[in-house]
DNA sequence: AATCTTATTGACAATCATTATCAACAAGAC
DNA sequence: GTCTTGTTGATAATGATTGTCAATAAGATT
């Protein structure tokens, strides 16, 4: 097999932030934040770099309620989130019941190479106060 | 309290029209169903009737995997969907399991005024042959 | 270290779904 | 019928994401 994949500081720097962050971020967050750093990456080689953690299963991404698609790095176990919708907290949570009865459900009714959408969204302690 | 909303022929064609969809439909898909029938309804009037349906529990929302949002007619009753991500087939699946972990993990965490996502994608009988 | 191949970058344009704008229109009250 | 104002629809605006492509640089080869 040939060389696919080369090493870059851009990718490093995009692991790296993603690493930093609290919760879910969009691209466009953490481009913004890698130019407050300092950094001259391009917006689009952060989409491409986000893309490239998920596909390798060191990011998780997920839709926000609003339609943005949210990256956050993780181990490689598949897993879900709580996810404050106000401050973007997020608790991984183990959802492997869940698991076990998505692919029940999708195999009583015939459908195969199934994926789930599974995640809840609420307010923190913290933002429940706060408001 | 006064009168707050009108009846018109363009609501009434969105609220029928999603009624006859099998599946979950994207608002652009409605309005050129629309259109294909003769209707003259305009694409932001489609836009603002589904999400109108959405808000008074008439419709059902959720976001497809690649970021559209889909609208189906439902009942009043909140339940959850095993969507053939090929042709659109939609099943309606009882979670209540679901619903009560959902709840039971968030408030183990502090959180609250949750909602959640749970969907299931898959390629259905049907379409899994046609690959 | 110099060179070569080609994966990768980044500025920018192109898409695409959705929302905002706003003058013209029409539903329902009087 | 008239009046008020919620509603419509053409269009522009927005905003996230993806495509394009010449220039760059990683890593293999010499």
């Amino acid at each position: 097999m040939s060389v696919a994949k080369r090493n870059t500081w851009q990718k490093d720097a995009v692991k790296h932030a993603l690493g930093e962050s609290k919760g879910f971020v969009s691209a466009q967050d953490l481009h913004q934040v890698l130019r407050a750093h300092g950094s001259t990456i391009g917006l689009a080689t952060v989409y491409r770099a986000l893309s490239d953690l998920a596909n390798a299963g060191d990011a998780d991404s997920l839709q926000s309620p609003d339609g943005q698609l949210l990256y956050r790095a993780c181990g490689t176990s598949h897993h879900h989130h709580l996810i404050c919708r106000e401050c973007g907290l997020t608790v991984e949570i183990d959802a492997s019941r869940v698991e076990a009865w998505a692919d029940e459900i999708a195999k009583e009714h015939g459908f195969g190479d199934t994926t789930h959408t599974i995640d809840i969204f609420g307010l923190c302690r913290g933002c429940k106060g706060s408001k």
